[in-house]
DNA sequence: AGACGGGTTTGGACTAGTCCAGTAGAGGAT
DNA sequence: ATCCTCTACTGGACTAGTCCAAACCCGTCT
């Protein structure tokens, strides 16, 4: 009974499945409309933007605001133990990273910060948002908070560029120390705003504290990985 | 005009934040009845879902198959380079670890197996499957995969203990080097099944490709965490 | 006490629409 | 050529239901 008759949503995306593995819908292309899809399934628009959902949780799918839904293209690898940063990351892979700032600013810090870079209450972080792409697509949106005792002046410097790149040369600060804390959950508003998808599409977040070769505290990272455009690889050494 | 009047969808995923936040619905404690909320909230049983399942999205709830939507409890973290197990990993952090066996045989390797195991085709593996609780709440579901050559007669032994003390006590074999691969994705039929929940519910596949203290592939575990259940965290020295 | 049975309640799945708000492209004015 | 406006088309949000099957509770029969 069961494989004779499986939910009409499942059937669909069992479908839309078979035609993307076999490469019949090509990464990055757009699929048809949704009135179109649902008369194609002879089904109603919600069963079908049901079973699209679905197929956007598994990372095969994404949607981009008002303009469609389009195949997602592989996954670029992540591994925290690798001393990188998203544009050298990105281009090994062969894939072409962007990068722009959204805003920058001193602003006062917020309990989270606070508790993350060990400040006392009441203390001002340097705050840089920015979005960044691979091979055109919004895939990321970060917020870093520098301490500004160890960055005077940052702000004026080209923020387009890599901060691990900019700390080392203007301020001969080097990464050491690095705790990872990574979470999956959805997008805030801000953060879907940023990346012009929908509030509360599946994301992974994720928290980065970065000490300096002395041990020092120096900024840290909040990352909002669009759900499939990443999967995290760790080689533990013995 | 967006403030005075949001979304349907995201005011009601406000207010139940907020009442989870300020404890007032406990964690683990069940919402009331989608119709009931759906009165409450006053709309429709389609909205009122739409919002639960976004709230589901965030981890903040999630459900179970016919039984209701629950308060999801705290996240346990998991760190891959801390060599330890399930077990005493949840026990660690003050919660009760369960582990159950849904199935364990000799069967034919399939391509990807092979692939992970580096074996040749037409390869055989003992395939151990297993579903695990926290605090009596299924949260991962795992399949193991072990090279049969250094794991004689394993299907033998009590198989509701962690592997990592079986291998040692009964083998001598201890992990070296592993490799993990973690990617955001769905729940695939199978594991929902064990999991007790729909599938397509969001959830992070952890690929483990484990060596021994000699450096030999001994095996590989597919787990599937419900994307609540956990958070990763890494600790990089310098 | 324990097994069975039947009704109630719950979520699961789906239909058939409406109205709204951005996007993008065609065509005309400059 | 460039800019702009207008429009068709896209997804986004929502209403108002129906039917079904599993889970649960409770009472009865053994």
């Amino acid at each position: 009974m069961r494989d004779t008759a499986p939910r009409a949503v499942t059937a669909i995306c069992r479908a839309l499945e078979e035609q993307i593995e076999h490469g019949l819908l090509a990464s990055g292309s757009q699929l048809p409309a949704e009135r179109k899809l649902s008369e194609v399934f002879d089904t109603t628009r919600i069963t079908l933007r049901e079973a699209l959902s679905q197929l956007e949780a598994q990372g095969l799918i994404y949607r981009e605001e008002r303009r469609g839904w389009f195949v997602s293209p592989a996954r670029v690898a992540y591994n925290p133990l690798v001393r990188t940063h998203f544009h050298a990351m990105v281009a090994e892979q062969g894939r072409v990273p962007a990068t722009e700032v959204l805003s920058a600013r001193l602003m006062p810090a917020t309990a989270e910060i606070c508790q993350l870079l060990d400040f006392p209450g009441l203390s001002s972080v340097y705050q840089i948002r920015r979005a960044r792409r691979i091979d055109g697509r919004l895939v990321l949106y970060v917020e870093h908070y520098l301490n500004p005792a160890y960055f005077p002046g940052v702000l004026d410097f080209d923020l387009t560029r890599s901060l691990t790149d900019l700390y080392a040369s203007e301020y001969d600060i080097h990464y050491g120390r690095v705790r990872f804390d990574m979470v999956p959950t959805a997008l805030h508003t801000e953060a879907a705003g940023a990346l012009k998808v929908a509030a509360g599409s599946p994301a992974l977040r994720i928290v980065r504290v970065n000490r300096d070769q002395h041990g020092r505290l120096i900024d840290c990272d909040l990352e909002f990985w669009r759900h499939d455009a990443l999967h995290v690889s760790v080689e533990v050494p013995e």
